[in-house]
DNA sequence: CAGCATCCTGCGTGATACTG
DNA sequence: CAGTATCACGCAGGATGCTG
């Protein structure tokens, strides 16, 4: 497509995006595979990180967000079809551009949302 | 912030920030009254571009994602007090300040998700 | 280890009707 | 016009148990 068309005429992308990431944990297993990539039980147990009481989470939430998140092409799956088995989560492409933007959200978040959590970067 | 809480990076500001944004309409109320303020029916018809069959929004949804959106202090609502009732909601500095985030998703979601930024006519 | 199958519950969302 | 009240429903999300 030949020239930018920089017109916000309606939220369409607003609508996609929150349908893409509805679920509790999509920006973060997202987020937490931007270092790499990661095994089930790694996301896992990297989700519960920041979450005190809530208890665990069930196998089945998490294989979903995984699924959706694959489908929506931000993730890759990767089964090594080994046993005992090993699964792999990676970043696609895709996956790898919205990082900047859980970025932002992480950022006004921390700034105005409690923030406390330390800056990623020094200016 | 006073006490060293220090956290190290966890994805809490994202889960709040999920919190505050869950509903289908909130990214998008922000995103129009980011040009200004807008009454009660303003919004509720600005709701609509975009959306199609969906049919129209019960104004019981509209209604508490505006005091969701006002308690979280994005949002403020201003009562003239007249008859026939007028009521105007604008962004708070706090919510001009997430104006940019949603810009981030917007500009993500349409270089990502169909890219359709423009409007759904005149192919 | 990485899931899937099943059941259950709360709440977000929508439709309809009513009011000041 | 700008809501509130009530009812109903689907689905996200959690708990538990099982499997390859």
């Amino acid at each position: 497509m030949p020239n930018a068309r920089t017109k916000p005429a309606c939220g369409c992308p607003v609508a996609a995006f929150q349908k893409i990431i509805s679920g509790k944990y999509k920006l973060r297993i997202v987020w937490d595979l931007k270092d790499g990539p990661l095994r089930y039980s790694e996301i896992r147990s990297g989700l519960l990180r920041g979450i005190e009481g809530t208890g665990e989470i069930a196998p089945r939430v998490l294989s979903r967000e995984l699924k959706a998140l694959a489908e929506n092409g931000l993730i890759d799956r990767k089964d090594f079809g080994v046993v005992p088995p090993k699964v792999e989560y990676r970043l696609t492409a895709k996956g790898r551009s919205f990082v900047p933007v859980i970025a932002a959200i992480r950022d006004w978040g921390s700034a105005h949302l409690g923030g406390h959590v330390r800056q990623a970067q020094a200016a």
